[in-house]
DNA sequence: GAATTCATGTAACTTGTTACATGATTTA
DNA sequence: TAAATCATGTAACAAGTTACATGAATTC
């Protein structure tokens, strides 16, 4: 999926800058979806030659004029086509660096796949750290926000909450595996199964 | 990351054509890394420029000549500094389209967002199917595996299981929101929160 | 007779990252 | 005095997707 979508869902909420809505991405829905600052000029751009937001300038000074971004009407159906459409992979990408490296684990020593896993679970919990204090506060950015849209931001928080906590037990018992074959070798050096320790 | 480390994993355990390894990604690791077949022969030929792969052709007759890549010592190289690095991101992709299309929920029903959590429900189930039928079968792929990485093919596979299972507990409590809100609808009309139901 | 499998790729396009450039103001 | 903040972008590159092209053999 395109950056597009999100861009025009956040300017559903208020007219913004592209520096707004970086810093809007940044620290708010940066848990499930990031957003390089160059790439949402150069998508607003494109979002504005397909007339699906329009900008006007706010002078400045001593600072860079403002270029301020709203939604026009093409631009709202177009997301509400998006938003009520059912792609066939809405899960969200299959791509996992960290299970490609467990998978190609067999190169390296047990000792730094157990270390990987403890990388995990620090990420993971700094997740968690980040949606607990995060609960309620969204409103720092966007002024628009109602009581529906604390629900559906909660319900985000909800589900990464959930899985946060899931991976953190999963690793955990990925390295109990390791830890199991680690006292094997340590116990018996002419073990069978000959993993590096 | 690029689609070039997991080739050259691959490779590692054996000479493989460029359709040999679509196959095995398709048919294996695909539910944490799929790859196109295109941008497998694209990626193909430049770690042959590079010299992280060399090939040679196998005639065959009434179908196209086979082209075999074998992974070189370089390759080998490269493939286990990438192994043992530890990028900034390890735990994977940010982005989840599914999380921002709930984050955007107040603009679509709620029956309609509920609709879309069964959806993921439903596509978790089958990762899970999939992981249980998969168990141990992957030989079929590639004669080269060992008892060594079946564990390591084991560990993604548990935290593949824990984290679609979490994944659909959480989708069951979001419903079970969305499902208390329909009924504070259906019961009064004239509820204060006004959601569409 | 139509679809799938085997086996190779190219071309055009979209999406995402990184490095660079500008320049005043404010904070540490 | 160094850095971060505000505010705009461009350029080059890397990575991923989709559509197209070829053509025999096999399966439904």
């Amino acid at each position: 999926m395109s950056l597009k979508y999100g861009l025009l869902g956040l300017l559903t909420y208020g007219s913004m800058t592209g520096y707004d809505l970086s810093l809007f991405f940044e620290k708010s829905v940066n848990y499930f979806w990031n957003a390089s600052i160059s790439q949402v000029y150069r998508d607003l751009g494109t979002l504005e030659k397909e007339g699906y937001v329009s900008a006007h300038l706010e002078v400045q000074e001593g600072r860079p004029d403002k270029k301020i971004y709203t939604i026009t009407q093409s631009g709202k159906d177009a997301f509400l086509d998006w938003l009520s459409s059912f792609p066939s992979n809405l899960t969200g990408p299959v791509r996992n660096e960290f299970q490609l490296r467990v998978f190609f684990g067999s190169h390296i020593s047990l000792k730094e796949l157990r270390f990987q896993f403890q990388r995990l679970i620090k990420e993971r919990q700094e997740t968690i750290r980040f949606l607990e204090e995060f609960k309620g506060e969204r409103h720092k950015f966007c002024n628009e926000f109602t009581d529906q849209d604390k629900f559906f931001w909660n319900l985000t928080g909800k589900m990464g909450y959930i899985v946060a906590k899931a991976s953190i037990e999963g690793a955990e018992e990925c390295i109990k595996e390791i830890d199991e074959i680690l006292e094997q070798i340590s116990k018996a050096d002419d073990n069978p199964k000959s993993f590096k320790s």
